[in-house]
RNA sequence: GCGAGAGUGGCGGAAUUGGUAGACGCGCUGGAUUUAGGAUCCAGUGGGGUAACCUGUAGGGGUUCGAGUCCCCUCUCUCGCACCA
């Protein structure tokens, strides 16, 4: 019989669909085990960045499910209509409205896609009982001040009408629409206030031992939390005053100036009437239009204007002038710095620049530095100078003293500074859950009362030519009336940022048709937190940082107990390829490129970097056609052994006859012996083994234990693979060495046999639950334990000592694994090879490493 | 630019705490078997050298009896950078 995936593939999944498919796994046999998707076995059309995705994540749970953990990983909450919102906005033509119909479709669409989609306990996050819940915590953050409304600058893109990122504007222009200069517009949004919980945040980043290390690395700098002062500079002519933030009171004392960020609200005002007016205006509409990395980076020149205006420097009375730079950020403190050319080397480019002044306050404990023969400015230590009270201090020791000083003279506080900012929700989307909250004239910002949710997005609209949101379009939305005062009102039509769904909805799943609030506590504390959560490396940052603020809101609001929502984390790598470019059609998809010319134009096409595969670049492999040549489990055992799944892994299909063979080696091995197997009980370890069968034995003792290591410490499929390729050769060198154990040799084979099965069940699910079937079992391999291996069976009787001279590797030898330091120290000196390295030379020392090495220096 | 990560044969990759570099697989070479094709099996495979041996983990320096692994510098690539989600 044949090793035939097409055969036994749909067997075992119709077989699955009928007993475990899409059910939450309850034991009380075992400890507690929860799978979101039991199989989502890559059938259909998948996008290649899927097929590792899922693949890793079902094997995690099934290999956990039969360990007995719960296991969660995401199912592509980011799937249910934003792909389609976006491939409207790239290419204007799907869908073409949105419909109810439309929006099955699609579902039933991404269900073929191969994204398993639990429809008995429906739960995408557009369905309006889930809008209900996210609106109503929305709302109760309002109240309590955790959500407000801000003014905002923007970079917008007419095309697209919608609002671009920074590292979406290419030269000033929109990075789908590279003719179109990006506009700065001026608008409200919603924000979240994550600052509010930024401390505990971080905090508990080294509460995380299951995280990554460089995940929690990437959020702490994320985070940025940064000790230092706010100081009070007073406007000249004004009663105003202009607070700034540093981190380097210090040098308080060396501020010759004051730069304010273009953004800064206060300079417009300013700056009115005066004869500087139109320059700065002129200044800061270009310097907004520049990514701000670019207006960041050392590289650029530092440029700014000044406004006419002057402060007060409030330790050393000076009058200072006041600038607009653009290498300052209104997101970071408070928008506007002190200037200290001596000791920024920003504010030193600035200062050489336009002309201003430069005062040391901090020399080097060795040298003497003078300001007109600076060349670059000094930011290390060193001792305090021209600073009135604090001179002759050690400028670090002295940074709490003058915080002190500053407050104890009302001119500034110490404070603690995020670089994080509040979380920016309003997006001019169809797709996302609407804002609930209603304009009046006369009664301003009115929340929707809860039995008035869920709002919900209208139906039955034509798509906005350009892609933009239609909902501003649309009177049966935004038509309302005040809830407050009954007058005509209008609905805010921005939706909120998909993130929100997924920052809980994970705690939803375990209480989906719960409806008398947002969560079921006592489901949800059972569950939560999950054990294992799988995502892409790509989300280190903003999903995982605003599920941990979300889960601390819903702890807060008593809706949970729980405040960190992941136990475990694995982050994987990214399935990248190179893109391909044809300078008349854009990205070209694989199929559309023969012999490196555009199949549409016959031009040359060019090849761009290895980078992440992505819809919008068309790098993207369909693996279908592997599929349907070799099977799912083929494609699953070839994607796994690649690389280790936190590895990024630039797609190839080359090795994956190599996957295919294996499977046969594997099956053959059962269906050539399936009488002997069959016939014999499993090796128990009951009777003595002869030498090759009790090596035999421990080897497969030996991969248990490996395989479960690799898998549960590390994910790393891949060597756990490879070490039950290992098994099965030493199986088929038993077999092939004419040695005749008899009964016993074959229970001990039939032992190491089920074990290559039962290892490679969360691998290659359907070939392992169809060889376990023939080995004469009942029980399909979901139900069945992992198996365990016994210390007694992994003892060894020989060790294998290498033996170095001045560290390299001269000999080996083989002594009884009894043997003692010495015995060894003394075999090692023995050796024939050694003593020739060794002549007439005298030995200064040797070092023995027990049960691995010697080394004998010379 | 800032933050994070990576760099090992022709290729994917392996190498607990510093202790045999290249496991396992692909590819390649030779052989066996087969009417042929496919499949399967056996042997070899970092580079140099007949060999002893030398050399080798992006490049340069350091620590150590011993460095792919630890430290410093340089280069290259990838990810994230807040409205792609």
């Amino acid at each position: 019989m044949k090793y035939d995936p097409q055969k036994i593939e749909p067997k075992w999944q119709a077989h699955w669909e009928k007993e475990f498919l899409f059910k939450a796994v309850e034991d009380p046999s075992r400890e507690k085990y929860y799978l979101m998707e039991m199989f989502p076995y890559p059938s259909g059309k998948i996008h290649m960045g899927h097929v590792r995705n899922y693949t890793i994540g079902d094997v995690v749970a099934r290999y956990k499910s039969m360990c007995g953990k719960s296991v969660l990983h995401p199912m592509g909450w980011d799937a249910f209509g934003m792909p389609a919102e976006n491939a409207a906005i790239e290419n204007n033509t799907h869908p073409e409205k949105w419909t109810y119909d439309n929006i099955k479709a699609m579902k039933t669409q991404l269900k073929r896609m191969g994204f398993s989609y639990d429809w008995d306990r429906e739960l995408a996050t557009c369905e309006p009982e889930y809008y209900r819940w996210e609106q109503l915590v929305f709302l109760k953050m309002y109240e309590k001040g955790l959500a407000y409304k801000k003014r905002t600058h923007v970079n917008w893109c007419e095309k697209c009408q919608s609002v671009l990122a920074n590292e979406q504007v290419e030269n000033g222009c929109c990075w789908r629409h590279t003719d179109n200069e990006v506009s700065i517009k001026e608008m409200d949004s919603w924000f979240l206030k994550i600052t509010a919980y930024a401390d505990e945040i971080l905090e508990y980043c080294d509460k995380l031992p299951g995280w990554p290390e460089r995940v929690l690395t990437m959020q702490k700098n994320w985070i940025g939390k940064s000790h230092g002062a706010v100081i009070r500079f007073p406007l000249v002519g004004s009663t105003d005053v202009i607070e700034v933030f540093t981190t380097r009171q210090d040098t308080l004392f060396g501020a010759t100036f004051l730069c304010f960020a273009p953004e800064h609200p206060m300079v417009k005002e300013m700056v009115k009437g005066l004869p500087e007016e139109g320059k700065v205006l002129r200044f800061i509409e270009h310097t907004l239009k520049t990514e701000t990395y670019l207006r960041t980076s050392d590289f650029t020149a530092k440029e700014g204007v000044f406004t006419g205006r002057y402060c007060v420097n409030p330790v050393t009375e000076e009058e200072i002038p006041i600038y607009v730079a653009n290498f300052v950020l209104a997101e970071y403190g408070t928008g506007a710095i002190m200037a200290v050319p001596t000791h920024d080397q920003r504010d030193f480019e600035f200062a050489k620049e336009y002309g201003l002044p430069l005062r040391v306050v901090i020399t080097p404990p060795d040298r003497l530095i003078r300001e007109e023969t600076m060349e670059e400015a000094y930011t290390d230590e060193g001792i305090l100078v021209n600073s009135g009270p604090f001179n002759g201090q050690e400028n670090l020791m002295a940074l709490e003293s003058i915080a002190e000083y500053l407050e104890s003279k009302g001119m500034g506080r110490k404070t603690t500074n995020f670089r994080i900012r509040d979380w920016g929700i309003s997006r001019q989307r169809y797709w996302g859950a609407p804002i609930p909250i209603i304009y009046c004239d006369g009664c301003g910002v009115v929340p929707v009362p809860a039995e008035d949710l869920p709002v919900v997005l209208p139906l039955d609209l034509d798509m906005r030519p350009n892609g933009g949101s239609p909902l501003p379009f649309e009177p049966s939305f935004y038509d309302t009336t005040c809830p407050q005062c009954g007058k005509k009102a209008r609905r805010e039509t921005d939706t909120m940022d998909t993130f929100m769904e997924s920052s809980w909805y994970f705690d939803r799943y375990t209480c989906p048709d719960y409806d008398k609030g947002p969560l079921d506590i006592e489901k949800v504390d059972y569950w939560m937190p999950v054990d294992q959560y799988i995502g892409g490396i790509e989300h280190a940052i903003l999903h995982l940082l605003y599920s941990r603020f979300y889960t601390r809101v819903l702890r807060d609001f008593g809706y949970l107990k729980v405040s960190e929502p992941f136990t475990n984390m694995l982050t994987q790598g990214m399935v990248c390829k190179e893109t391909e470019e044809c300078p008349e059609h854009g990205y070209l998809y694989p199929y559309e490129v023969l012999e490196g010319r555009c199949v549409k134009c016959g031009a040359e096409v060019i090849t761009g970097n290895t980078v992440k595969m992505s819809k919008s670049k068309r790098n993207v492999v369909d693996p279908q056609d592997l599929i349907d040549r070799f099977g799912a489990d083929t494609v699953r055992i070839f994607c796994l052994f690649a690389s280790p799944p936190e590895k990024d892994l630039e797609w190839s299909d080359q090795g994956v006859e190599g996957s295919f063979r294996f499977l046969n080696r594997v099956w053959r091995l059962v269906v050539d012996n399936v009488e002997e197997l069959t016939g014999v009980p499993v090796y128990k370890g009951e009777e003595a083994l002869t030498r090759p069968l009790k090596s035999l034995h421990r080897k497969t003792h030996q991969t248990i234990k490996k395989v479960t290591r690799d898998i549960e410490d590390r994910f790393h499929f891949n060597t756990a693979i490879s070490a039950v390729m290992e098994l099965v050769n030493e199986v088929y060198q038993y077999l092939g060495s004419g040695d005749n154990g008899g009964d016993i040799g074959w229970r001990v084979v039939r032992e190491a046999v089920e074990s290559v099965v039962l290892l490679l069940s969360p691998v290659v699910p359907h070939v392992a639950d169809e060889l376990w079937s023939m080995l004469g079992h009942r029980q399909c391999l979901i139900q069945v334990s992992w198996p365990s291996y016994r210390e007694d069976a992994l003892e060894i009787e020989n060790m294998l000592i290498v033996i170095q001279v001045n560290g390299k590797v001269r000999s080996k030898i083989l002594v009884p694994a009894s043997y003692s330091r010495e015995d060894i120290q003394a075999e090692a000196l023995a050796d024939e090879r050694v003593q020739r390295f060794v002549e007439g030379k005298t030995i200064k020392k040797v070092i023995v490493v027990p049960n691995k090495l010697v080394n004998v220096v010379v």
